[in-house]
DNA sequence: CCTTGCGGCTCTAATGTTGTAGCTGCTATA
DNA sequence: TATAGCAGCTACAACATTAGAGCCGCAAGG
């Protein structure tokens, strides 16, 4: 679309880059809470200001790849094909590789390991983080009912975004529970990250009607 | 007397530097003419405005060094201790060892061999220099003429001057001559550029009268 | 001759970054 | 409880950098 991004814009994706990835750093190394924004701008060298000019608080210091991944989704679903329905178009998105598990490299696993701990070991995080899952529920509810022209009562579009959503959380946990508990083979993760994907996905087309019908035994 | 330079000040020698030192690069692998300032600016990832907010043209990114050393020997002469002459001052300030002497490694060596190579070879370079050279002596002048405090027409400050520059001016050449001719050990160029300043020194503090009175044989 | 284009260099408006002060809420300590 | 200080965050003015147009001299090619 633009060619090359000029070399204002590229100076900013930098100055953001450096930032995050000294944010980063230092929440690894101390612990989010011990570590102050005028430390991380010292990291980054770079004013307090500036921290804040990119991202607008502490937290999205750490959910900034989170809040970007929403948003291209939301953009992917409302963007879709003509003639493929939502469901579809949300699976194509979220399983194909990206981030650190598309990478593989021990790297990424040290570092995904590290954020995974970060995020777990911190009660502001976790709770900021279920904040977002449900800003973006919210968002997606309000596409869904835009898109099917449905009223303010009708209950289906919640339904059916806190579903789409509630995929991606699980997802996410699916990633965290066996990075927090050993698993370092990036590929084979991503491999049954993506089968996961899958079986929930096929639940949610067929519907939960005849879903554990029968009690185990 | 500032303590520390601050963060705007720091970046700002920062971009300064990586400037001089891409457009050095360009220089000594093309050679001064056949490269622009855009592409210095482009080397550096600045834009061609800035490279010309740090240096006034394009010789001022070869000679922004001898400059700012000229400007320091006008200063320490200015400032000089009470009762310290002229020529004392200078040759204080000038047997001082400093910059690619100073350093001595061997990549210092080569990048002195490089730019004194480049200075060689450049007609406009060598012309640009020797223009600086008038200049600084000239303020050099005014400076003398108004610490001793004589009419405009007194010849003596001009000649002083012009002595002082003269030894700088020698002292450069010989550095260059033998860099230019093969010696790599800095060190050893160093101790005999400090004994010619020496010797330059002693000559024009006793005088020319007995210097060279006899023909050589 | 003339035009075309390049390179050194200048100018201006827009935008990114800094420095500094200050507000709020919380926590530690007297 | 009072007080002081720290951390998150905001606001604003000063300053550094950028983008883009444009001027001038000069050399190459029609």
């Amino acid at each position: 679309m633009d060619g090359q991004p000029g070399r204002r814009e590229r100076k900013k994706q930098q100055t953001r880059q450096l930032i995050a990835d000294s944010a980063r750093q230092l929440f690894v190394e101390h612990g989010f809470e011990r570590v102050s924004v005028a430390e991380v701008a010292r990291r980054a060298d770079v004013a307090e200001a500036t921290v804040f000019n990119y991202f607008p608080s502490k937290e999205d210091l750490v959910f900034s790849g989170l809040e970007r991944f929403e948003d291209e989704l939301l953009e992917a679903i409302r963007d879709r094909a003509a003639g493929e329905t939502i469901l579809a178009a949300f699976a194509r998105f979220i399983l194909m590789p990206r981030g650190f598990l598309a990478a593989g490299d021990d790297e990424s696993a040290q570092r995904l390991l590290e954020v995974s701990r970060m995020i777990a070991s911190s009660p502001a995080l976790l709770a900021r983080e279920q904040q977002i899952f449900a800003r973006y529920t919210a968002s997606l509810t309000g596409l869904i009912a835009e898109e099917t022209g449905v009223t303010d009562d009708d209950p289906r579009p919640g339904v059916a975004a806190s579903a789409l959503i509630g995929v991606h959380r699980t997802l996410i946990e699916h990633v965290r529970r066996h990075i927090l508990s050993g698993e370092d083979d990036i590929p084979k993760l991503g491999r049954s990250t993506r089968t996961a994907g899958k079986k929930a996905i096929a639940l949610l087309e067929r519907g939960l009607a005849d879903y554990a019908a029968r009690r185990s035994s």
